[in-house]
DNA sequence: CGAGAGAAATGAGCAAGCCTCATTATTAGT
DNA sequence: ACTAATAATGAGGCTTGCTCATTTCTCTCG
């Protein structure tokens, strides 16, 4: 045929959308055990076989569920970022977005923590790493614009928004009530806490014998290490 | 036979608990799905079909470890605890706790993340309950002496701490490096965000070195224990 | 002590499900 | 239209969780 609707790669595209749509519906409901590679073959409208010519196996299959909404998230985080300029409002935007997101989809948001299992290969995909670093733009941006100080411990903020945001849904969903006023009290909390602690300063140890202590302690959790696991 | 060395009880004890340490050795090397019940029961000297008089499926035998480590990780939670007398000195402590025993047992940390998927049942065990509540419990004994306002919101600073914790672990084990700065660093953080939060007073320095004493020699007593009467 | 009833343990076999591969269908270039 | 290459199929193999008829152990009572 001359004219074609699809080229031979759009076609194969659709159809791995097709598979990962059907596996996404199927490992929603019951995780990744219970769903079935039959059933998925079957939404998706495809044979059994078909689905190991996309996909190593169901790991990877599942692997790239996750990876797909994962995306889609950091899209949606990009662009919650991209509406303000100040990096404050910037923060208070992205905790809005990640809080709302992981509370509407949060049976997607926790396959991701069963994505390691299995994975016999050494690779650690890590699907968080592009989200979270639009944390870390947002406030080199505010070093830049001399608003925190160049001191400011990037990391720690960041493990201290994701944590409490991704930790306070898990405990509102755990209770089924007073979503909204819990809601405005987590955002607002979050905000004091990187507003706090972005702006506070390292205290200085500045210690001799704690630090001899600590050496020998720094040596006896090495044995312990050791010899924990025999 | 008129001496026995057990009782029933005791030996039906005794093996359910030779079954779960032996699952928990499978469950840690690749997880729930990799590990194979017939190796299990080869590790605990049963048959296969034993183990089913003692746990409904795999499932409930893999909610079984998850249950048992987080029973464990409460004890020296409440012992951490009340190694101390000022609320502030009591949450610096149970920081520290919480992110020494999830660094060092990280593997079995990350399991309690599989448990939901496949109970059927609509009973949530939730594991982490017992443990933050020793966090509660803190906050409330801070009120009752007055160190904190009565408005102060435990759910939500609850959410801060551990979450913080949590997922700063996890970040500390996913770049390898530079362990004890980012510990200390990390504690630092949580008190302070914590501090701030609740509205008390800073906690008074130079205290890090007897804490981190102190909790390398709880981790020395408890395998001390552990390693006596096996 | 011995018998016997009840409880506990066993492991061969079944059923379910992931994955392979020989076979069939489709596509694209000449 | 012919053909080589590529894509798709699905029946069957193989692993593995789980069952249950059978065996082994335990304890009580005559």
């Amino acid at each position: 045929m001359t004219v074609r609707t699809k080229t031979k790669r759009e076609r194969v595209a659709a159809k791995e959308e097709a598979i990962v749509a059907a596996a996404t519906d199927a490992f929603l409901q019951g995780g990744l055990r219970a769903a079935r590679m039959a059933e998925i073959a079957k939404a998706a409208d495809v044979a059994e076989g078909t689905l190991y010519l996309y996909f190593r196996n169901k790991e990877a299959l599942f692997a790239a569920v996750v990876e797909r909404h994962w995306q889609g998230l950091t899209a949606g985080a990009k662009k919650a970022v991209g509406q303000h300029d100040e990096p404050m409002d910037q923060l208070e935007s992205l905790a809005r977005f990640t809080l709302t997101r992981i509370l509407d989809d949060w049976a997607l948001f926790e396959l991701t923590f069963a994505v390691h299992y299995g994975s016999e290969g050494g690779d650690a995909p890590d699907n968080r790493r592009d989200y979270v670093k639009e944390f870390d733009r947002v406030i080199e941006r505010g070093i830049d614009r001399g608003q925190f100080p160049a001191t400011v411990p990037v990391r720690n903020l960041r493990d201290l928004f994701f944590g409490c945001l991704e930790y306070s849904s898990r405990s509102m969903l755990a209770r089924r009530r007073s979503k909204p006023d819990d809601y405005e009290a987590t955002i607002r909390m979050v905000m004091a806490a990187i507003a706090g602690a972005a702006g506070a300063r390292q205290p200085t140890p500045a210690r001799a014998a704690p630090d001899r202590l600590e050496a020998a302690v720094d040596r006896l959790e090495e044995l312990l290490a050791q010899h924990e696991p025999g």
